[in-house]
DNA sequence: AATGAATGAGATTTCATTCAT
DNA sequence: AATGAATGAAATCTCATTCAT
């Protein structure tokens, strides 16, 4: 029998910390292996390329989101209370793991190109929300409101608004509500 | 008078558009060089690094949204009417210009670092505009704002919605408007 | 009496395979664990290391060609029929395993330095052969059969000259008998 | 004005030389540069890649061997002289260029395939030299008188017999004349 | 016995930049 | 002024091999 794997989840984590703090390109193999405490052989045995790695982290990490999403706008009530565990959900999310915020915040204009056209985006979960409400408005009642939750979170990372995020809900909350046309 | 520098505008050209395609560190001087048609060399007679060539375009096309933006604000009318104007200068500027908008849009954060700290934003111009009208929340609606432009104009650019963006003048006008509490 | 090991076999194929098609070097151990399926440390069971596999092949090999061509030239008869017997037998073994004679080929100069002086070669054979017939020139017409028997070969390999080897077996024997002055 | 190159030919006399001392795979583009005493980014100015290094010398020293045998062939005399002119060129080279001529056979059959098929090369020529007088055994005539040189060739680079080649001309030629069927 | 994990050394290649003409 | 040549440093990645289970 082979030893279990040791080095996979520290070079993650490494990773996912230091594209965050340095940018992804500006982060080379070497500092992932320093950081995991591992040789940057051992990368490889895990992920064909640094390319590949980045894609799976934000892969995995879109789909915490998109689940998250779904679970929140899934709940009992009516539009305005999912609007509102949405909206909770998301700011949640940055304070408690603000570097995955943060990474799929960074990454995704990068990613884009090489992401497969049916995959699952928040975006999705956000237009079926809105589809129920105002169809022909979907789309762009959808980007409102994704727009709004992570300009004020940019914000909020580059210290513009102080933190932490969840401070923001209700008016957030409050400011989606009227895009969609349903204010308090 | 010395005449101007035959190779300034073709670099600039070539490093946007390049950018753009294939990201900022993606793509190197040699690359430049060549689709300007000129050395790798002459770069260094215009500026003193690639990072400082980066930086100037990102200056320089900030200075010019902000411009865009100012003399849109302070045209005559109500706030309604002057956020009308900010919404139409934004998405024409797309319109006219999608390389310089999406070169904004895709370097923004790793730029952010570098600028000082007093660098006119045209966040700034949104809250200065939002300030007179509810200056608790003016950070925040200016966030919101900037965010509704932004993502729809990503939406367009990824074709999750058809352009040209002007189209959605009136639109995002509204839905600004509602954010501000001023339904139309 | 231990059973006999089940990784052997599909390693030696695998690994003569690929020499053949990518070259030596270009061949990696995954690869030929892979082809092999099984682990990588597995080679390392049969021998010592890369070096040691390419060197027993090629030995493995070379002492088949000697033995047959030992055989070939012991035969009953005149040089003349000897001479046939030797090119027959060398042009058939290549027609039942033309990827060990490619491999032989691609190896035989990089393997050259790393054998014994004392090895005993193909050439060693002819040259015995020979020396009866023409003491002073054995040498040099050992290498002259030598050399149009592997010539020839190439050219059917590489597609100059159509397969099977085997239908030459009258034409090479003539044009050997020729070279060492017995023309049929 | 920029200055003229100054590390394009210590470059290639290194490669060549190190290609034939230790290998084409063995040899590091490290050791090429500090043999040529430059840099090993300067390579990649003058050749996009190591193989590309390896194909173009090759390309080059071929093209100087078919020209020499070309040559040869084309002088006035009936075949038989021709023969010995074509012997005498190639055994003169090796002796003239032991590099070129080593590097070309060592590398002749890894390069094989990356060459284009209407590439003309050593065996073009003698087949032609050899359709005059068989045609129908022309190819199979060709290979023998190539294979011969080759072979004697290899013998005196690995010490089977001594050198020069050159002493052999008079030899070689008789056993090329007789595999044609032109006997002294 | 046999495996997948891990590694250190080294490969080739690219980078932004400077040099020499 | 403008160029192609050259470079040191660093990048990503592969290698044959050994380790730990």
């Amino acid at each position: 029998m082979s030893r279990p794997p040791r080095a996979r989840a520290p070079l993650k984590e490494a990773a996912l910390e230091l594209f965050v703090r340095h940018g992804v390109h500006a982060t080379g193999i070497r500092e992932i292996a320093r950081h995991a405490q591992c040789s940057e052989a051992a990368l490889y045995r895990h992920w064909p390329s640094k390319e590949a790695l980045i894609t799976s982290l934000f892969e995995e990490h879109l789909a915490e989101v998109v689940a998250l999403l779904d679970e929140a706008v899934s709940a009992p009530g009516d539009l305005a209370e999912r609007i509102r565990a949405a909206t909770t959900a998301v700011l949640r999310l940055y304070d408690d793991q603000p570097l995955v915020f943060r990474f799929v915040l960074l990454v995704r204009y990068e990613i884009a190109a090489s992401l497969p056209d049916d995959r699952r985006m928040p975006q999705d979960v956000l237009e079926e929300l809105m589809r129920a409400h105002d169809p022909d408005q979907a789309v762009l009642l959808a980007a409102a409101a994704m727009g709004i939750f992570l300009q004020v979170a940019a914000h909020v990372i580059f210290g513009r608004l102080p933190g932490p995020l969840e401070r923001y809900c209700d008016q957030v909350t409050e400011l989606v509500l009227r895009v969609v046309g349903l204010p308090g």
